[in-house]
DNA sequence: GCGAAACAGTACTAAAATAGTACGGATTGA
DNA sequence: TCAATCCGTACTATTTTAGTACTGTTTCGC
């Protein structure tokens, strides 16, 4: 299915959050009391945004996050990028001495042609338009807030909204 | 990393060498030893592709396996669908009913112009494509046929070349 | 008919990746 | 100096994936 973790689908919505709120440094327990996610969790994406120079911090008493850039300038690629690393379809087209299986499977550039498309299409995509966009069809009960805590402790709730190819 | 599971990767070699020898019929373990991965391993990824309809099988003692289509239309995200599911990039795109993030996160159909702009790229490749690509840049020493088997239990060797976006 | 060869299905175990948590340290501002 | 906050690391539990084993069914050839 090509899933994304759910840590990258976490940190596209504390992104967003953080989107929202750009005109002010916001802690990670704001974020993690917004988006309903635990503050160690929260803590941990915003470290891995932070490394990535998606976001940037502020320490101290009054400290906090934000974007370090704006919204129109970070892509869907960079997000993926910071949370599971490098965008490359094979190991053979992320490091050139690694696929020993060269010799077998005949399969070589065609990876890298898709893992090109695939690649351009997340570069395509900004955090901007993932949070303007919502054209949802809802059809379904809204869960509020409060809920969204509790239910991801519930395995009969799925909340997670896992990203998957 | 968005990457594909060791069963697709494997998946596409047993497909390969499917259409190398596609004038006659190959038995798991004719397949098994010419790609140097496990029986059990290759017989449950044939039973797989076979239930997807991308191979068809004959039972019985001079049974075997061959490709159910031409390659060239035996596409990528068919065999990902195969082996890891429907490609879809969110629960939501998937199933309607399933994102209860949805009035938190506002996240919705970006990431389905997303998904379908993978997905087309996964579409435009073949088997063939796939089989016919060899412009890997070969500076890297090629390991035997024979070592592929031991070098699978050997974790400091990079064998599996993993399929990763 | 009988037995061998091969696919079919299920279920189990082991290993690896992921998710989530905890804790001690460093920095800043009041 | 204290409290709030980020920083880094390390650990544990859960889930997923990989790999194997076993039993049943079908087909062919003798």
């Amino acid at each position: 299915m090509l899933r994304l973790s759910k840590m990258t689908d976490y940190a596209t919505l504390v992104l967003a959050e953080l989107h929202a709120s750009s005109t002010t440094l916001a802690s990670a327990s704001d974020i993690a009391e917004r988006t309903g996610l635990g503050l160690a969790t929260v803590s941990k994406i915003l470290k891995m945004l932070s490394h990535a120079q998606l976001v940037e911090s502020r320490r101290g008493s009054a400290g906090g996050y934000r974007l370090a850039r704006p919204a129109a300038e970070v892509s869907a690629a960079a997000i993926i990028d910071a949370l599971e690393g490098p965008v490359a379809i094979t190991e053979c087209s992320a490091d050139d001495t690694a696929c020993n299986l060269a010799d077998v499977c005949n399969l070589g550039s065609a990876w890298q042609r898709i893992n090109a498309a695939i690649w351009s299409a997340l570069d395509d995509i900004s955090l901007e338009d993932l949070c303007s966009n919502r054209n949802i069809p809802n059809t379904f009960p809204l869960m509020p807030l409060q809920s969204l805590k509790a239910a991801r402790k519930d395995t009969n709730t799925v909340i997670e909204g896992n990203l998957k190819l």
